[in-house]
DNA sequence: ATCCACATTATTGTATGCAATGAAGGCGGG
DNA sequence: CCCGCCTTCATTGCATACAATAATGTGGAT
């Protein structure tokens, strides 16, 4: 990934930045001329970043009234779990089908790893970070350009982050165990039953979110 | 919906006009300027337009170089058609599952009586539009509010409009039939039907570009 | 005291000028 | 004659000034 000398590069991923980290709030003002104060560029292209965090579904622009950080309500959550239900399998079974290459199998493992550890040190926020690497390098995997880009409006870590907040040691080792679980059936080159885990996977996050909001 | 004010969505509505008209042929280069001039607007509104229409994926923008119609290959067809296979049986089965009121009912009944007329008619650029507007409905339909943002950027009438053009009359008879059976599905409440009656139309479309490309 | 009208103000939307980048063409060397 | 470099030019990217809009606050009337 090119690291964007373009000035509005730089303020799109400063601002996205905020948003994911939580340092820019749900229902945050967005002011134009204090985020290109801060960032030390002019308003146009935090304008033009707005706009585009804007198509991403992270932030909200109402005409001549601004953009604000976009609040989650539960009925988007269900939303979001049921399309990613619906996608994110066909994008297992499709990588399973055409099979990976060994490197690549070898980096999801690494991944897994990683979570793991990130799990049992209690990191949330990196843990998130690693988990929302590893569904962008399966939905990568699937062969489909178009696929990546769909979800993206959907894959905003702060979600996820929250998700991981809320879960036991049981549920934890559950879903690590998913991840697990799907390497190897990508790597037995199975579709149906990596599609099987995922939407496990995935439901069984929606419930858990479900339950206690 | 609102005749938007700003000078912005005007750029916005009219070159996405001229790229699904046909008028701005795949390959065109959109520059900043020339649009400007021909709209009567300064480049800044030109601009916003182009970055939205970017992210609609109907223009293909690239750092320093300006904007061009994207290109369909036959593989972004496939990509294309495999996601809607994915997602608008998913639309009707939850619009079957909801129900819907009957003034909605009606005009998907209308929606199909215009378009068995157009068809009769030849009239493949209406009939192109009109079956946007159905499928469209019937996303909306759905009650998942963020399934219409997601499948924009596959549901562009260019590509649509190519599919017709190369029906013969049994396959379009047949295209028509699968909108009544839809209706009649989802008037029935029963999902499983306009699931399985939506897949295969779509399959069906796809198999035709398929045929002959 | 409450409500409405109006002026004020903060902020977004648009235009324009300048800077920076990439492409094209000409010039010189091999 | 062909290749590579350099200059030139068109176009995008950015900054800033100005215009338009919506929110806010104030004053007066009921």
């Amino acid at each position: 990934m090119s690291t964007g000398r373009r000035a509005a590069d730089t303020a799109y991923e400063a601002v996205r930045r905020m948003i994911l980290s939580g340092e820019a709030a749900p229902g945050t003002r967005l002011g134009e001329a204090e985020l290109a104060e801060t960032l030390g560029l002019s308003r146009t292209p935090v304008r033009e970043a707005i706009q585009r965090l804007g198509a991403d579904g992270l932030v909200e622009v109402l005409p001549h009234r601004g953009a604000r950080v976009v609040l989650w309500s539960a009925r988007d959550l269900e939303e979001i779990f049921e399309l990613r239900t619906l996608l994110e399998p066909y994008a297992v079974a499709r990588a399973a089908r055409i099979g990976l290459e060994e490197p690549v199998l070898a980096e999801l493992r690494d991944l897994c790893s990683a979570m793991e550890g990130a799990a049992v040190e209690g990191e949330v926020a990196l843990l998130a970070r690693l988990n929302s690497h590893f569904h962008e390098a399966l939905i990568d995997a699937s062969g489909n350009s178009r696929l990546p880009g769909m979800l993206t409006s959907v894959m905003h870590a702060p979600l996820i982050l929250g998700t991981f907040h809320r879960y036991d040691a049981e549920t934890m080792a559950r879903s690590m165990g998913h991840h697990r679980e799907l390497v190897d059936a990508i790597t037995a080159r199975d579709p149906e039953w990596a599609a099987s885990v995922m939407r496990s996977h995935l439901r069984a996050a929606a419930a858990n979110l479900k339950e206690d909001q």
